[in-house]
DNA sequence: CCATGTGAAAGCGTTCACAGCG
DNA sequence: CGCTGTGAACGCTTTCACATGG
């Protein structure tokens, strides 16, 4: 086993991915996997799989396989989703408000809290469970509602205002969703979504299956 | 120069992202601009710039810096990005239709042409400029509209068979927010967006940053 | 003189291949 | 015997450092 602490970046990318291949497993009654049905289903490698799992630790059984329950202890367990976590979302725009609708969140343990707008029009509007407050109050009612996880659904400009007023309240990861680059303390875990980006990494492989086809070209 | 054809898919990934910096200067009025001023903005080193740039061909000045426009076009033109592009959204709920009223795909060239659903309450009704149209027409509709982008926005169970349709109808690129995993032919370039993933991923950076005071980020 | 463009070095991540254990 | 766990090989990415050219 490696030395279990510092698990690769890559790793912890896949580690969800294998989390819900395995919650699936769960469901099928299923309750040992090998390395290779388990990459199978996450749409990886068998090799990779146990490596990804060797830094966790040592948790297969040789001849046999992987014990779905008990990975999927360890794994909620490296991610820190034992516990749930209270969610923010900042920007109560379409996406927005399709984020607090979306009911994928409570059945990973992320419960949404609070949400904030600019808009006169908006504040004070239902908003999943909760109601929309003003930006103006986020540092205080995230620090009040101890709000870990903040959504940044504003437009690009802003955005870098609505993450240092989240920061400000406390807390401990971003996710933003808008159309710019932002920064923060280092303390801060922090991930990008951006869907035009995505579609414009599509387009150019898209072109280039194009090419590949008109030229009968190389590789 | 590298002798061009063959980009690193790590700088494919990237060039959108200077795409996003150049056009803020181009609204600025900026010029000319640096390998590291431009990174700057794009939140990388300056190096990487000036390798991922030098895989297009040679389009900065020395001692000067590259040209605005000039590089605005030639990354628009290698993304792709030169003629529009149309857009299929499958599944009518509360993410699909948030992504219909996105005004981001409009200004990049992405036009959302129609959308599908299975639900029979659904269909038929406005969609941002399109109807909802059911499932099972979807091969022949995207066939006819030349959809050449399907975003897959149904639930996780219908994803396969979503894809597939998509697929059959003869769309060329997937973005889908489905969280499974889902397969595809060879000739169909396809990338993932997965809310719940990114929120895990984060949630272990939130974790570590506690047991470790000092944590390098993500990313 | 300044900033690009690029070899070379260093760092990561993936895949192979097989020893070793249940 | 089957499948894990892992060194070693390989390939990709990033970063460095500087020669080169406007």
């Amino acid at each position: 086993m490696v030395t279990a602490r510092r698990i690769p970046v890559a790793t912890v990318a896949r580690l969800p991915l294998y989390l819900r291949a395995l919650d699936e497993l769960a469901l099928e009654r299923i309750a040992t996997i090998s390395s290779d049905e388990l990459a199978g289903r996450a749409g990886v490698n068998g090799a990779q799989v146990r490596k990804d799992l060797s830094h966790l630790g040592s948790y297969g059984t040789r001849g046999v396989g992987y014990d779905v329950a008990y990975l999927v202890r360890e794994i909620n367990r490296q991610l820190g989703l034992s516990e749930n976590q209270r969610v923010a979302i900042v920007g109560a725009g379409n996406l927005g408000q399709a984020l607090a609708r979306y009911g994928g969140f409570p059945a990973r343990g992320f419960e949404v809290v609070a949400a904030f707008d600019t808009d006169p029009a908006k504040i004070g509007s239902r908003f999943g469970s909760t109601v929309v407050q003003p930006v103006s109050e986020m540092a205080t009612v995230i620090a009040d509602e101890k709000v870990s996880v903040a959504l940044i659904t504003v437009p690009a400009a802003a955005a870098q205002s609505a993450v240092d007023a989240a920061v400000a309240g406390g807390v401990r990861s971003i996710l933003n969703f808008a159309p710019t680059t932002v920064s923060v303390p280092a303390t801060v875990a922090l991930r990008h979504v951006d869907l035009g980006i995505e579609l414009q990494i599509l387009s150019f492989y898209t072109r280039r299956a194009d090419e590949t086809v008109a030229a009968a070209g190389p590789e």
